[in-house]
DNA sequence: AGCACGCCGACT
DNA sequence: GTCGGCGTGCTC
């Protein structure tokens, strides 16, 4: 038998499908973890199972060490899914494996040193020819007589000794020792109980009273419990582990290793179950039936915000249940959507798994766990979810599916809807896509007939929609309004805090800093590694580079022409609340942005708080725009709605609308009716009209003959490639030839492609590596496809690597 | 990446 | 002669 294996954690020139031999002896499957000599030296190394063959093209295979751990993995739909990520975005194997296992589960090999007895002899021995060698064995010594090899290597101060040690080895000085070091792996936990029978520890308990008071507390606890674990034990007792060593030693108590019990979360089981509405109703019906005879279908759900989705979710999930089957239910964040979460755990209780990114590595290794042996009902995660092991898995949703934290940015840079389309393909399962704003390229599918699409027209309350305003920023400002509210804004702010209804007050920073600037030259501080404007910050008056961290004194002097008018420009949410106190002194308000957040569960704090106390104004950015549902907010202001428009992207558009419609939608959830205020520097631009009536397909079919007429997506796809390298020539110039390469292989196979020429990307330098792109339009080609992945080998050099992104969400 | 192999100069 | 430095090329 002949195993496809990948190895763990070398190179991209090692990134390659391995055949090996599987021993007679050994019971090798599909996602199990090896042990396998790798390379002419023959170092064993770890790596994965990812298919069993009968062939090989190969001469001289070698042979499978040994099982790292009886334990499978994966399953081969898992394998056949790495595969097809490793295909389809240009990711390493171990990358891909690393997302879809959990943290934590990788091993090292790892070689220990050990003197010999004729070691002994050697250091009493005068013929000492080599000063390493005395070095490596006086190390030995020093060390007990064995010593891990990387360890070894730094005491002796040299990165290279093997040489040496084959030499060692050879004369019987020291010989090698190979270990598995485990990563996070079943921790255990120590339990004690009687060794003797109950009625003689009893006995023995008066005994021990006289003398040993402590060992008799601990009899006596041991004879009113089964077993008790040994830190309850030592607790109850208040005594020391050595009373329990001397009663094992004695032969009275046994102490054994189980595994530890999951710390279960208890939550209250939520069976109210609401009144659908009609058209939740037939939604539910419509999906449910294609769950029912287990039909690979997708369904596009467009509902207005507060249409009731989530019910309709957790209907579907149900219905799953009892057909035995499994749910997984992505959101874009599980901390911006807390609400939702609780709404899952509350009906499905001890069912739910949440994989959530705060989660400590253990417990995170603890729920796949639990989801990899099939405990588990219901996965609700963020991207990476999207890889839990679910067997049996019937429904996939995709909550707020537009939203761009779905496309991984960093390697593997998988879209998530992609990989769930493949996963409801190969398992048999229905894919919910579902949003208010659905992204071009999934209500394209719908329009084309790829996707089922349900839309859902109305909020659950039968409320209108919030009545939106569009304010021209312009115009204020001819009138003498140098604030950042527009009087209309600051009306109904006032409005707001008389009648004690709460207010989210919006900032669309993305792509837009507080940057720094000389008003007399224009001087503009940069990051010296990224050459990125420095973001001012208020708190402790420093500048820092959004993308490195690199921080920096602030400026009172501009650097270039001395003059002292060097100020701060553009608009952080601290900027807004100032505004706010200066203008409503009486009113309370909270900040929630990426600097009041950092903290672990900050994020649900400040919703908490701004619920429970009825705080009057919440400023935030793109975070507040989602799952946010307080009866009690009427007013939604959007400081600059146009900011996002000015990116050099194709989606700004669709982006800046999503954007709107989500922050609009957060008015008016209650019985009170919603209102919201945008305010622009351009309202002539369409996209505002159509925002305002929330017009999502009229905007849809605006823009998107733009995109047929330009050839953006979903009309093709896009490549984006990227050198990176110290030296800007060295870049640009691996990429160039790439680029011919690729293009030869175009012309030669006669297919469609539009190949761009080479440029400085536009985040030119990152970290103090200079970047240049590329960027291919082509659908999608096996041939075309191989050929990159063969070409990415042939360029992997020490000095330059080259990125491939596809179908990039953001291209920088 | 890591490691072996091979070629070359320095030193017992 | 041999040790060790560095360049090159392969890994089922």
């Amino acid at each position: 038998m002949i195993c496809e294996v990948v190895i763990n954690n070398i190179s991209r020139h090692t990134d390659n499908i391995y055949h090996y031999l599987a021993p007679e002896n050994l019971n090798v499957s599909v996602g199990q973890r090896v042990v396998v000599p790798f390379g002419r030296g023959n170092k064993p190394l770890e790596g994965y199972v990812l298919g069993i063959c009968e062939e090989s093209e190969y001469k001289n295979l070698k042979e499978i060490l040994s099982l790292a751990d009886g334990y499978v993995y994966f399953n081969e739909k898992t394998a056949s899914l790495i595969k097809f990520l490793h295909h389809r975005f240009f990711s390493p194997y171990c990358d891909i494996i690393k997302a879809v296992l959990p943290r934590g589960v990788s091993l090292k090999m790892v070689t220990v040193v050990h003197l010999s007895d004729n070691g002994e002899d050697y250091i009493k021995s005068k013929i000492k020819n080599s000063l390493i060698k005395e070095r490596i064995v006086e190390t030995l010594k020093e060390n007990g007589g064995f010593c891990e090899l990387d360890e070894l290597c730094k005491n002796v101060g040299r990165k290279n000794i093997t040489q040496t040690l084959k030499s060692l080895v050879c004369d019987n000085i020291v010989y090698t020792e190979l270990k598995k070091e485990e990563g996070q792996k079943d921790k255990y936990i120590k339990v004690a109980s009687l060794a003797i029978e109950r009625e003689e520890a009893y006995r023995m308990c008066e005994i021990l009273e006289k003398r040993a008071k402590a060992q008799a507390r601990v009899v006596e606890v041991l004879c009113e419990n089964e077993s008790v674990s040994l830190s309850e034990l030592l607790d109850i007792c208040e005594t020391s582990k050595s009373v329990v060593d001397v009663l094992e030693q004695k032969g009275i108590v046994t102490v054994f290793e189980i595994p530890r019990p999951f710390d279960e979360e208890i939550s209250e089981i939520d069976d109210k179950k609401v009144e659908l509405t009609d058209e939740q109703k037939s939604a539910v019906e419509t999906v449910g039936k294609s769950i029912d005879n287990g039909e690979n279908k997708t369904f596009l759900i467009h509902g207005v915000t507060g249409s009731g989705k989530t019910e309709i979710y957790l209907n579907l999930i149900e219905r799953c249940m009892n057909l035995g089957k499994q749910s997984l239910f992505l959101v874009p964040e599980i901390s911006l959507t807390p609400q939702m979460v609780a709404q899952v755990k509350g009906r499905f209780g001890s069912r739910v798994a949440v994989i959530h990114s705060m989660l400590t590595v253990r417990k995170r290794y603890e729920e796949w766990k639990r989801i990899n042996e099939g405990e588990v009902s219901v996965v609700v995660g963020a991207r990476s979810a999207v890889f839990s092991p679910l067997a049996k898995l019937g429904l996939i949703i995709i909550d707020e599916e537009h939203e761009g934290t779905y496309k991984s940015e960093s390697s593997p840079r998988y879209h998530t809807t992609e990989v769930a389309r493949f996963r409801a393909k190969s398992e048999g399962a229905v894919l919910i896509l579902a949003s208010a704003t659905p992204s071009f390229e999934s209500y394209w599918r719908a329009e084309n007939g790829k996707y089922t699409l349900i839309e859902l027209k109305n909020r659950v309350n039968n409320r209108d929609l919030p009545k939106v305003t569009t304010i021209d920023m312009r115009k204020e400002l001819e009138n003498g309004n140098f604030s950042i509210f527009s009087e209309r804004l600051k009306t109904e702010i006032a409005n707001n805090l008389k009648s004690k209804q709460q207010t989210i007050l919006f900032l669309n920073k993305r792509g837009y800093s507080s940057f720094v600037s000389c008003r007399k030259c224009g001087y503009v501080p940069k990051c010296p590694n990224c050459d990125i404007s420095l973001t001012y910050h208020k708190n402790g008056g420093f500048m820092v580079c959004h993308y490195c961290d690199y921080k920096t004194e602030k400026l009172d002097v501009c650097p270039n022409c001395q003059s002292e008018q060097i100020r701060f420009f553009g608009l952080g949410t601290q900027k807004v609340t100032d505004e706010i106190a200066k203008l409503f002194p009486s009113a309370t308000y909270l900040r929630m942005d990426a600097d009041t957040t950092s903290k672990r569960f900050s994020h649900e704090e400040i919703l908490n708080k701004f619920r429970d106390e009825k705080t009057d104004i919440l400023v935030g950015t793109q975070m507040i725009t989602k799952g946010l549902d307080f009866e009690n907010v009427t007013l939604v202001g959007v400081i600059a709605a146009d900011l996002s428009l000015y990116q050099d992207d194709f989606r700004a558009g669709e982006k800046t609308f999503s954007l709107l419609t989500q922050v609009v939608g957060r008015a008016g959830r209650g019985e009170k009716e919603g209102r919201a205020v945008v305010q622009t520097y351009y309202p002539e631009n369409e996209i505002f009209s159509y925002a305002s009536n929330q017009d999502y397909v009229s905007f849809y079919k605006n823009e998107i003959a733009l995109r047929r007429q330009m050839l953006y997506p979903p009309f093709c796809e896009m490549i984006n490639f990227t050198a990176s390298s110290d030296s800007e020539k060295t870049a640009f110039d691996a990429l160039l030839n790439f680029r011919n390469a690729l293009l030869d292989e175009i012309k030669e196979k006669n297919i469609k492609a539009d190949v761009f020429g080479v440029q400085s990307a536009p985040m030119h330098r990152i970290n103090n590596k200079f970047r240049s792109r590329f960027i291919m339009k082509m659908n999608y080609n096996r041939e075309i496809y191989e050929r990159i992945h063969t070409l990415l080998k042939n360029f992997y050099k020490d000095n330059v690597s080259i990125i491939v992104d596809v179908n990039p969400v953001n291209m920088y």
